[in-house]
Formats: C-alpha cells, sequence, structure tokens
DNA sequence: GTCTATATGAGGATAGAC
DNA sequence: GTCTATCCTCATATAGAC
C-alpha cells in the first residue's frame, strides 16, 4: 500500500531523509531504512511501492512547506527590499525543520531528474514557481529604486538561492551560528556588500 | 595496472567525469564508461584497478590545478580587495575546464567521504587548506579597512565558496553568461551590495 | 503489520585467450 | 590493449505464512 499520511509512515520517511541525506539516496538500501525502524526490508513494502516512493515524499513534503510559506510573506505585501529579507530568512529557516530534505535535493538532484519517467517532473515545477516569486521581488526593488538596476535579476536570484541551500552542507544544528545569524549576516552581505570604500590604502 | 599518466588514460578520465557528472558517481556504471569509450567493462581494467580510482583522478586533477592558481596569485600579492577579487575569478574561471569535476565533487563529496577507508581524506586537507588562503585575505581586507569588520570571515568565505561552486548547477558553457560575467556580477554584488541606499520608499 | 524466503537482476571485478 | 566469459555479491521487490 502507498497510501496517505499516517503516523507510522511519516516517521519511516524522517528516517529514510535522515539515511538519504548522509549516503546518498542510492548508497542507502532499503535493508538500511527498514533496520533502522526496527523491521526488515520486504516489511517496508506494506508501507511504500519502492523505494522512489519514499524520496518522492521526502521532497514533496519540503516544498510544499516552502512554497507555502513564500506565498504567505508574499501575501503580506511590502517594500521589496523588506519582502526580500523576509524570503532570505524563510529560506534559511527551513534549513533546521528540512535539513535532510534539503541534503537530498542538493545531493540527488541531477540522479532523480535523470530516472526515466515524468515522476520527479514537478522539482522543475517547484522551482520555477519560486524563481518567478523571487526574481518578481528583485525587479519591483529595480523598478523603486531600492535595488541597484545594473545586476541581473535572474542570475542574483540564483546565487541568493545557491547561497542558501548550499549551506546545510556544513550547517549543523547546535553549533556556533543559528539559523537566524547566518540569515542576518547574508543580509548584510547581500544589501550592503563586503566592501567598506577604502580602496587599495593601508591602513593609518 | 593503475599506472602514471597516458593520453588514453587522461582521456578516459574525461568520459568517465562527464558521465559521473550527468548521473552521479554511483549511478554510473563500469560497463557505461567502458561503452562510451569504445570498449567492454573488463578491458577498463587494464587501465584502472577500481571505479573509485577512476573519480579520484577526476577529483585530484581538479583540485591541484585549483590549488595551484590560488598560490599563484597569492604570491602576486597586491591589497586584500584585488587579491579577493582576483581569487573570485579564479573560481569561476575553473568552471569550464573542470565543470565535470566540480559537479562530481558538489553531489558526490558526502558518498565518498562515507567510504570507508582513508583514500578521499585528501579533499579534506585540499579544503583546508583553500579556506586558510581566503580566509586570510578577507581578514587582511578588515584589518586594512577595506572589508568590513562585522562579518564573519569564515562564514563569509563559505558563502562565496558556495555561491561559485554550486553554479555548475546550471551554468553551461556557450549559454547567454560566460564565467567573466558571472565573476563580474558576483564581483560587483559581494563587494557593493545589492542595496541603493533608498528604502521603503515609493519611487517618484 | 511483520516475518520468512526467494525471485530477479545488475554491478564491480577477475582470469585467461587473442 | 581488448575480448570472452564468468564469479560473486548485493540490491529491489514479491509471495504468502503468521
Amino acid at each position: 500500500m502507498a497510501g496517505p499520511a499516517s503516523e507510522r509512515r511519516e516517521h519511516l520517511v524522517r528516517l529514510a531523509a535522515e539515511l538519504f541525506a548522509r549516503k546518498g539516496f542510492q548508497a542507502t538500501t532499503v535493508r538500511e531504512i527498514a533496520l533502522e525502524a526496527g523491521i526488515l526490508s520486504g516489511s517496508l513494502y506494506h508501507h511504500f511501492d519502492s523505494k522512489e516512493t519514499i524520496v518522492d515524499e521526502v521532497l514533496r513534503t519540503f516544498l510544499d512547506d516552502l512554497i507555502t510559506r513564500y506565498r504567505a510573506v508574499l501575501e503580506r505585501g511590502g517594500d521589496p527590499h523588506s519582502v526580500l529579507a523576509e524570503m532570505v530568512r524563510i529560506g534559511f529557516g527551513t534549513l533546521e525543520p528540512h535539513r535532510a530534505a534539503i541534503t537530498v535535493m542538493q545531493n540527488d538532484w541531477n540522479y532523480l531528474r535523470s530516472l526515466p519517467g515524468d515522476r520527479f517532473d514537478y522539482l522543475l515545477r517547484a522551482e520555477d514557481e519560486v524563481e518567478r516569486m523571487w526574481v518578481e521581488q528583485i525587479r519591483a526593488g529595480q523598478a523603486a529604486g531600492q535595488f541597484r538596476a545594473d545586476v541581473d535579476p535572474k542570475l542574483t536570484y540564483r546565487m541568493i538561492r545557491d547561497t542558501i541551500w548550499v549551506t546545510v552542507r556544513w550547517f549543523r544544528p547546535g553549533g556556533r551560528l543559528d539559523t537566524d545569524s547566518l540569515a542576518d549576516h547574508f543580509v548584510k552581505l547581500l544589501f550592503d556588500g563586503l566592501a567598506t570604500g577604502e580602496r587599495a590604502s593601508r591602513p593609518s
């Protein structure tokens, strides 16, 4: 049975997500997932059709939550500078609750997209929708004079996006920096830049 | 035999790198690599001990080149602002010649590091050396007053690094943007920021 | 819902002929 | 340097008992 949500099922998905994140989707065997859950591999197939179904659920859960949060911010409205800052914070904010899913998405995106069939086409669709939301805000900010006009909105979005997500590579909850600090740091850098205005001069 | 460089061998490594980049290391079979080279899988083992040896060579070639380039810039010296900009350009500049290797490094890093043995420990060592080079320049720039003092050097470095490398996900040679444009765009954003100074005001 | 048992296939790697 | 042939292992997935 590959039915809808149940607590048991969600628990199994979480366990699997951790393993996928740690070793990669392909390197994780259904035996390992089952072992982690304290059952045998055959029993997993009572809950899921296939290993792909599991990773599918991992990714959809994350993307649904992410897009819901973005939409909420956009509906509240506000000037582009504030909205964009808020979107950055949302991105970093998902790092903790969805760390495993984001890792899988980063590492196994190419592989999942290379599988035959259209099962993972929604990854592209979600990516497009999110891109539209960001790029729209960047353009609005440029039109309002809040953002410099000489940057490429799409390219800028991609750099922002990548910087946020790729953080899962080294971010560890409970470490030196929490996700709020990361977001603050990045917002500062993104909006105001690294330079002070001093150029090629020695300190006094 | 898993001997040193030969043209044949290097050619095979390049073919394999492309496949690894496209489908991931694990999802690429030795049979596919051999097929691509126009030979049979058994024959590959005349050139390499194992599949791991091949990916090892892919990554070492890239890292050797990268570190050599960084060292050259650092030896030339200069003020931190210029040196950092140059390092950014080097990073983006490797995107084209080493696209496949960088992709593999991004996607399969976790998996390769999770393998038993110390075979891929040099990945960590290389990462550390590169991090030291960057962080040193950022600190120097702060000391010289060229860079703002209220950013974390290590965190800033990581964001820069990630932004550069992760570009391989969507960068395609011959597309709308070449690597020089990417570098210019990023340098602009990194040093001067996205904001204009106008805040929360409507355009006239 | 989990177990036992197993079908089925694929992948990495090897041995030895040519 | 490549081919043929094959070993061995391990993976996903299934069938049916409990």
